[in-house]
DNA sequence: GCAGTGCAGGCGTCTCACAT
DNA sequence: ATGTGAGACGCCTGCACTGC
């Protein structure tokens, strides 16, 4: 099959959405066929791609595109959605760009299928997290759980831990947080751990170490999660930090 | 010895509906 | 707006095993 041909199906007409999503810096916008090739992409995938055109990026592998690992991870979990016809919804990623710049986002991909329903590709957005907004009227309860997150998070067992510290009912703590963060409590503990094992892989303490000084119970604990939030396993980061210091 | 992966079981978290 | 409860889901843990 002619890539081309591919481009002429007629419904859902996605690529008419394009030029909506090139009005949103803080997203990226993606639709790939079956075999995991962009044919749509927005001008912040461009941009973040370091592409002239975006027919730089079009008919092209995410393994073309990003750094060794971390491309086949990108194709593998695409892979998972086309082949499961399940969508994957607000799946918080640290996404790292052919520049290594990095950066932590929400990532929806959803089968796009035919007029039959049969699955002709994918559809994925993934949008920048944003910063917390301290405007929101429950920014004072939490704001002191979070200075205790952000120093502690390798001692905190449980969510509720943190919504004792605001002196708050679980649910009032996790819609809270949701309304600051748009991210689950859960995500929240999460990323920070993952933030602070980044910088800590940019020396030279062992994995295992880094995972304990993050929280983690064991070092298989500790590989599973950031490879699940990155794509990468902590190795393969570190030797990328290594390969591009 | 270190690091990554697979598996199973248990438990915590999240979401939703509903009541107050 | 807040609290509660149920059910589903996903994460964590511990262990074993493999590869380097």
């Amino acid at each position: 099959m002619q890539y081309a041909d591919f481009c002429t199906i007629e419904y859902p007409d996605v690529a008419q959405l394009v030029p909506l999503f090139d009005l949103l810096p803080d997203v990226v916008f993606f639709c790939k066929d079956r075999v995991g090739r962009y044919w749509v992409v927005n001008e912040t995938l461009r941009l973040r791609c370091g592409c002239r055109s975006k027919q730089e990026l079009i008919g092209r592998l995410p393994e073309d595109l990003f750094p060794l690992e971390l491309g086949a991870s990108y194709a593998s979990q695409d892979q998972q959605v086309i082949r499961s016809g399940c969508a994957l919804n607000h799946r918080l990623e640290v996404h790292m760009y052919p520049d290594l710049q990095m950066g932590w986002c929400v990532t929806h991909k959803r089968p796009l299928r035919d007029r039959n329903g049969s699955i002709m590709g994918l559809i994925g957005i993934s949008r920048d997290l944003r910063s917390p907004n301290r405007n929101a009227p429950t920014w004072r309860r939490v704001a002191s759980s979070i200075d205790y997150l952000n120093e502690h998070f390798a001692e905190i067992n449980s969510i509720q831990q943190l919504a004792t510290l605001a002196q708050l009912s679980l649910s009032q703590y996790e819609r809270a947080i949701q309304q600051i963060f748009e991210l689950t409590p859960k995500q929240l503990l999460i990323k920070t751990r993952i933030d602070a094992s980044i910088q800590l892989l940019a020396g030279n303490d062992s994995i295992a170490a880094i995972g304990l000084a993050c929280g983690y119970a064991d070092h298989s604990a500790f590989s599973r999660q950031f490879r699940l939030i990155t794509g990468l396993t902590p190795r393969q980061y570190r030797q990328l930090l290594g390969r591009n210091a």
